[in-house]
DNA sequence: GTCTATAGTCCGATAGAC
DNA sequence: GTCTATCGGACTATAGAC
């Protein structure tokens, strides 16, 4: 009897794991798509043919859901402020991040949609924890470029400002997708295109600031 | 009495205009903060202490009169591509383009912010002609930019990336504009610090770019 | 032209049967 | 856990008095 109760409570663990996971995955893309106010629980559910009323048994309200997706794609910056700490030299780390920044634009646009949509109606769904961990990685890279501008390996700058200038340039890929698209002959910009755009943002950016 | 019918023709029409350019005036600011989706007519209306029924008197649905919005819009990139071919040289040139696209962005952030709305919503609401007039701004600015390349004014670089690299630096500043206020202490950018940000800017891309 | 009231629609969320 | 049915609220748009 125990036993038994024990399989089916594990049982329903595992359900609830997979149709959590099947959920925000679903919500990540509509959620980048038209953003918070716009997309729809009925157009997840219908994406998964589920009835709605299953999304609201996992996901009490929408904003739960919605800060759920939040959270998971916050954890995919986390990686490249590490990566890019661990790199000595500016002239490196500023490669690999705008590579890293470039490859989410491109690969995963999502990420950077979602996140677009909710500064542009003024963070206003932000919890007061994840506003704090912004600002807290800001503050690291902040103190890193500021240190390869002390040492004499880049040119002096505010080091806010370059970061504003990266971000720009690499979120503009995601954001603009479609603008892109029209002015590229109504085609996303192929493997080649892609290559390109990296290797000439590193190029300017470098030479822009890095110190021989 | 066929004067006094005309006077008061006149007079509604001088009514209907004046409401009209309010409307408007109001409904860029409410669209640019929301997007078209969650802005609301109420809000609006709101806005100008006008009940929402007047509105539709003027603009009979909403989508007509974000329309006239965009369109009232579009006309404010024409000048800087005129402005820009008018130059002679590349550094110069590119000052100016950085400068006016940075003003834009911080004076007047509507602008950009109703375009980045539209454009990450799939572009839905661009007419063809509207397209068609982005084309072919984009290629007078394109072809330029080739002609610096080839007099060796500026670096080899493919010059659609120049310019979304151009464009991402310089929107990113009205697109953001929250995330900055958050990242710069609850306040948004002095008049010092946007002073910074357009040195930062030039110096970073002419030295980016420019042969000596 | 201006206003109040309301029709019609869509959405988030919940109740309750299975 | 899953599903159908529905409530309550918000929004666009319209009807109709002034």
């Amino acid at each position: 009897m125990a036993k038994q109760t024990k399989n089916n409570a594990e049982r329903k663990q595992r359900v609830r794991n997979r149709n959590e996971k099947k959920i925000i995955s679903a919500a990540e893309k509509i959620f980048s798509e038209k953003g918070y106010n716009t997309a729809t629980i009925q157009e997840i559910a219908d994406k998964l043919n589920m009835p709605k009323a299953n999304i609201h048994y996992y996901f009490p309200t929408k904003k739960d859901l919605y800060l759920t997706v939040i959270m998971k794609l916050r954890d995919l910056w986390k990686n490249e402020v590490d990566v890019m700490m661990t790199k000595s030299d500016a002239k490196t780390a500023l490669r690999i991040y705008v590579r890293s920044l470039l490859d989410i634009s491109f690969e995963n646009p999502h990420a950077h949609k979602i996140w677009n949509w909710e500064m542009m109606r003024g963070a206003r769904n932000l919890t007061s924890d994840i506003r704090e961990s912004m600002k807290k990685r800001n503050k690291k890279e902040t103190a890193l470029i500021q240190s390869w501008v002390d040492t004499g390996q880049i040119v002096s700058i505010e080091p806010q400002n370059l970061l504003y200038f990266l971000w720009g340039i690499t979120t503009h890929f995601s954001h603009q997708r479609d603008q892109i698209k029209i002015l590229n002959g109504n085609k996303h910009l192929s493997k080649e295109q892609r290559e390109k755009v990296y290797d000439d943002a590193v190029n300017m950016i470098l030479r822009g600031v890095i110190i021989e």
